[in-house]
DNA sequence: AAATATCTTCGAGTTAAATAGAAGATGTGG
DNA sequence: CCACATCTTCTATTTAACTCGAAGATATTT
């Protein structure tokens, strides 16, 4: 055995996804276009191939438009950013959602209303999940 | 040009350097025998070559004991969750800590002393980076 | 010193990911 | 209906990740 098929989207599948978030649907030219526009100049069979591939994982969806294909997303940014993390609380936390939060609390930058924003949010679960 | 040489550990890669971050330094005998224990049963020699592969990637050091390796972590466990963290940051949430932070609060359950805990956070970073 | 056990190095095979060109399919304008 | 532009399919290449056995190096035991 050696790697299994990935699960999450690749870093390459996440840009085509965030592409078709923006706006859906979209042929494969357009596809293209925005990626050498974010400085991604990929040849259109490269582009063509890769949609394919994320269809095949059911990511995507395609359906035929005169003689081209057009392309819409399958899952949504929500289950793409919850899998994602997910997955990194799982390997590299062991888990510990909290764990992630206060080391993401320590790294970054995070705005003064952000925080506000919050701890709202704290305040509100405290009192809700009391017992 | 094709996959960028991966800055981030692996998954596999990661299990090696958990091993590590638990007891170090340790010989490929031991890792092995850990890493089968955790249900990841491999040849003496894939443990060996991925060992090999670490050192190179400067995840690891080695010393020679008698005739065998003792292979070292050289990074930390801090180092390596930074890393990862701020990689989804910014791959996945464009470079905003604040939304993955409420990603996370919505879909995980932390406890109630882990939410207080949290809250003194806020509530200091709040006080220092006024204005 | 020879036999034995233990380690490592080296070469190599497999799959997913990323990339792209040649050739074939398809629609459109004249 | 034929030429031309446009799309797709198919095949193929490269690298990282993962895996492992054969063979060579190095101790240890008797």
């Amino acid at each position: 055995m050696t790697r299994p098929p990935a699960e999450q989207p690749t870093e390459l599948e996440l840009q085509f996804l965030k592409i078709l978030w923006d706006k859906s649907p979209q042929p494969v030219r357009e596809i293209r276009d925005v990626l050498a526009k974010l400085g991604r100049d990929i040849a259109h069979t490269s582009v063509i191939t890769t949609l394919n591939t994320m269809v095949k994982k059911r990511f995507l969806t395609r359906k035929k438009e005169g003689k081209a294909f057009l392309f819409f997303p399958r899952i949504t940014r929500e289950q793409v950013s919850k899998s994602v993390l997910g997955d990194v609380v799982n390997r590299v936390f062991d888990g510990s959602a909290a764990a992630v939060l206060l080391g993401l609390f320590e790294h970054s930058d995070i705005k003064h209303d952000e925080l506000k924003e919050l701890r709202e949010l704290i305040d509100q679960r405290m009192k809700a999940g009391d017992q």
